[in-house]
DNA sequence: CTGAAACCTAACGAATTGTAACAAGCGCCT
DNA sequence: AGGCGCTTGTTACAATTCGTTAGGTTTCAG
């Protein structure tokens, strides 16, 4: 397992190094942006386990980010911010955010606040087998699909494998790419549209309503994101 | 499912009052106790969901109540504490806290991190993907929007954008600018009349009379402004 | 009132996505 | 071997999305 990435989004390029600096001590990768047009461009490649986020200059534009962010990208959403309110605290606590860091801030809080999220967050059980999701469970070691009467079908191979992405990243948006990297060791550069059509099956087997798929939802150009409340056991 | 059931160890009564209002407020159930060994004796017959921890407790170290409460409860577990140096923060949070309050504070605030870990915890609380208003609702996971008659029509996640961003900035001036900043992210450079279109677009769906919109209202030569009682739930 | 700028939107089309149908590969049984 | 069934990538075509264009309408300064 690699590394967690942080993403640094803030104005102020000393406390972006400042920053970077202390979390890559700490053993984690980082990107940094300063402006939230190059961060959201960036987000189209790749997905960060954790985001912090400088609220100070786009004052309001910058909550609808954090909603955004905690929903489709479901990582760690940190807000830093010079306005120490309660109420702004509240809020963007309430949007979404998992953290709200006041400024002036010292490194080594920032860093033991992402610990904690991380920990939390990664205690899921890595070795199990089975997840229930929105009245599905989901038996990876028998490759069965059970029901919410409890009546079981049966998923193949490369259906699981997409499955088991999406439970593994939910509420995450997955690019094409993405995907392929993961699952396609195997056929290597298969630049068709075979995802697609993986997608397209564990749907009928999800028995999603092709015009209103409710678990695996399309993001037009950029890729599937999985909602659904997944529970590991 | 029951309301999620707060623990609050602190050995001030004011303070457990002034807590256990505020969360019985916002809708936990709570229990109080002044010192650590009445708590661990309740603590054989309830697991609560969420600890809250004085750190200046007379009877016992609390650093180590932590350390156990989050290794063997697995409980969500904050402190409150008086010592607001951060060599306690960052010790406290990397012994197993989730969060760390600094007294005094708002009880408003303390309620607004309890949910927000919940929700990323056990998806008790999710982000909120719905919201209402003037006789619609938005349902942003199903990209639904429902009629007061309850019929619903779908929309496309670039109106999606754009509809959420209107809902998150109710009753307030847009510029074009502000759009393409917040939304351009897919399509990266789009000049001209994309965002004219999306608005467009958006107003059939929600039954604009062109004439004379009463939703999304255009200021000539500044932006949109969105009119409507928001309500998300 | 007049003209230019701003805005609206129907229509077009390129890009993207959904999926049915086909075919290749594999294991298994007779 | 041959046939059957299952898996899975490929192809082809239909559907959708969404920016662009173009022409009409609205707004506003002078």
């Amino acid at each position: 397992m690699t590394a967690p990435l942080v993403t640094i989004l803030d104005d102020e390029p000393e406390i972006r190094l400042m920053l970077a600096e202390a979390l890559e001590d700490a053993g984690f990768r980082t990107m940094s942006f300063g402006r939230a047009r190059e961060f959201e461009a960036a987000l189209q490649k790749t997905t960060p386990d954790v985001c912090l986020v400088d609220l100070s200059l786009p004052d309001r534009d910058g909550l609808t980010l954090v909603h955004r962010l905690a929903l489709e990208q479901g990582a760690i959403v940190i807000i830093i911010s010079g306005r120490a309110q309660v109420q702004d605290r509240v809020t963007g606590l309430e949007l979404g955010a998992d953290d709200y860091i006041i400024k002036p801030f010292e490194p080594a809080e920032v860093v033991a606040r992402i610990r904690a999220r991380l920990r939390k967050d990664r205690a899921v059980a890595p070795t199990s087998n089975t997840a229930s999701f929105n009245g599905w469970v989901a038996h990876f070691d028998r490759y069965a699909l059970e029901d919410e009467s409890g009546t079981e079908t049966t998923f193949s191979h490369a259906e699981g494998e997409v499955l088991r992405l999406f439970l593994d990243n939910p509420k995450r948006l997955i690019s094409r790419n993405q995907m392929q990297e993961q699952l396609g060791g195997a056929a290597g550069e298969s630049f068709d549209r075979a995802m697609d059509v993986r997608i397209s099956r564990l749907r009928t087997k999800l028995q999603e309503d092709p015009k209103n798929p409710q678990l695996i939802k399309t993001i037009y150009g950029a890729g599937y994101i999985f909602l659904g409340e997944v529970i590991w056991s």
